[in-house]
DNA sequence: TTGTATGCGTTATCAG
DNA sequence: CTGATAACGCATACAA
């Protein structure tokens, strides 16, 4: 493989002036330049990276945390990274935490070895000082409002989007209503729970601890989750689903037993995923891919501010309310 | 950051023996190992990966084309790699090629420039003679059958796990089958149309071309299908879907319809995935995580011979059929 | 506008 | 067993 100095000797000049036409730095001569350029022509040559890293001081590595790889949710938000990643030439170290804090402490661990240059944690577990404690090694992105701390972020505002859906439902006529989400703990999670109080208080409507499901996260648990519905003395008639995933296997699970959504029970899903458009499920749009772009390009952004971004969300009337 | 030379003046010897005992070579007094340990300690000392990377020319990372980074059958197949990825300390790079010939090029140049330690194709467009000229340059590890060529891969009996499910449906009775697949263009998709050819010729059935259904890929697709299976005036009794995802929006546009499924329209899917489990979908299982697994370590081996892996398949009797 | 010299942090060679 | 020292390939401060 021939390197900058066979190059320079090639084309009869220093390896400076080699690296600067390289690099599309400026001051040199025409006729020089080209002479470098079709050294590189007939060389073929290929910079090696690793030269390159050790020298900037770089990786070009970016870390992406996700409890899930393969949930739709967050495939999405990858495949969004992904995409800005490969044309700013950056390449992805994809970590699957399945919600266990050590694994996000290996990634955390990562950037403060420079190992890589940034860190995207899609959904996040460590508490607040830990991950304060590890900015100071490189930057860090989230997506949850991390408003009022020094981290970019961005996120869809839950809370909103959490009272819009009920609101509907409630102009619809429903007044016990329900949701079903992964876990309560979560930063975004916390929003939604504090808008469902809200609402629950704005219309006086009685609180049943029953009514919020947790651990749904898949297809499959929508079967739990009419499970659970069926055996209420005094079930809800309607639920948020924070998974359009889930949304659809309690669609199902409905089909297969007799039961009928939504007169029996009125369901939102959220994220608007090709399957709720299939099945005619009512939902939250949320547009993970575009989110996943815009984490990535916080990711790259060398300032010292943090930058917040929130993307609005839709609610999409279709067939389940 | 210490370095290794700073290790080395803590401790009072040459870098040469810190390396050593960084790397656990040999022949290194075990005072002196001991002393270097304590510096490492004391220090909070983290080796400078892209000096290692430099000096060992090797990248550490892998890269991973996939068609669609967020389709389940994919996803699972980087969860594989990734989790046995992240146990090597190899790094992954995403390459989404929406089937486009130009980014699988893509990836393969980067496997030329050195830029990744191996490429794991997880289904190939390009012809042989473009994948046989970059074999020189990097590992390439496959997911289809490549018996005869020197590449490595992991891969499933396409043709046998067709039989498997069309020799189940004769068994019931059908005598009309036809399949839905993505392309059939593909390796796997060329064995899996020989099984189905080879399996009407040895019952003596008619071919009905139009029973081939291309371009399924994602639940959205089933509705296409049953559009298409209403709209035959001698539709097939039964059909093999090459992904549990289009059998899944199958079963769901079947019950929007008032069509049956099996009665009027058997299924078999592929994958067994969550989803075939949830809608009881008969489906032909195939082991996705540890195929991703397999082929990371397949991209590891350092042996100049290739080695072919073959995963069975199994049948999972269910409801659809 | 150009080139020299140095640093980046390791690993590997080879002489002791 | 140990330690100089030379790669590895590139970027860049500084000098000219």
């Amino acid at each position: 493989m021939t390197n900058i100095r066979d190059l320079a000797k090639m084309a009869g000049v220093s390896v400076t002036t080699v690296s600067r036409v390289l690099n599309n730095h400026p001051y040199v001569r025409e006729e020089k330049r080209n002479k470098v350029l079709s050294a590189i022509k007939e060389s073929n040559y290929q910079p090696n990276i690793n030269a390159i890293h050790l020298s900037m001081g770089k990786t070009f590595l970016i870390g992406v945390v996700v409890p899930f790889i393969d949930h739709p949710y967050f495939s999405l938000l990858i495949k969004g990274i992904a995409i800005e990643a490969l044309e700013n030439n950056y390449k992805l170290v994809l970590f699957q935490t399945n919600y266990e804090v050590v694994k996000e402490l290996e990634a955390l661990q990562m950037l403060k070895q420079k190992q890589i240059d940034a860190l995207i944690i899609c959904s996040r577990i460590s508490e607040w000082p830990i991950i304060e404690e590890y900015l100071t090694y490189g930057r860090i992105v989230l997506c949850e409002d991390t408003r009022g701390r020094n981290v970019s972020s961005t996120f869809v505002d839950h809370y909103q989007g959490f009272l819009t859906a009920l609101e509907y439902l409630y102009e619809k006529g429903h007044r016990n209503i329900g949701y079903c989400i992964y876990r309560n703990s979560g930063a975004n999670s916390k929003n939604r729970a504090l808008a469902y109080e809200h609402f629950i208080e704005k219309y006086q409507l009685p609180y049943h601890p029953e009514y919020i499901i947790t651990q749904c996260l898949q297809f499959e648990d929508g079967e739990k989750v009419l499970d659970r519905v069926q055996q209420m003395s005094n079930p809800p008639s309607a639920m948020l689903v924070t998974s359009d995933e889930v949304a659809a296997g309690i669609v199902t699970s409905a089909q297969n037993r007799n039961f009928s959504i939504p007169s029996d029970l009125a369901i939102i899903g959220f994220n608007n995923q090709p399957i709720a458009h299939m099945m005619q499920i009512t939902t939250i749009e949320i547009p993970l891919m575009e989110i996943g772009r815009k984490q990535f390009l916080q990711a790259m952004n060398e300032s010292e501010i943090a930058v917040y971004q929130e993307v609005p969300v839709t609610l999409i009337e279709r067939e389940t309310v």
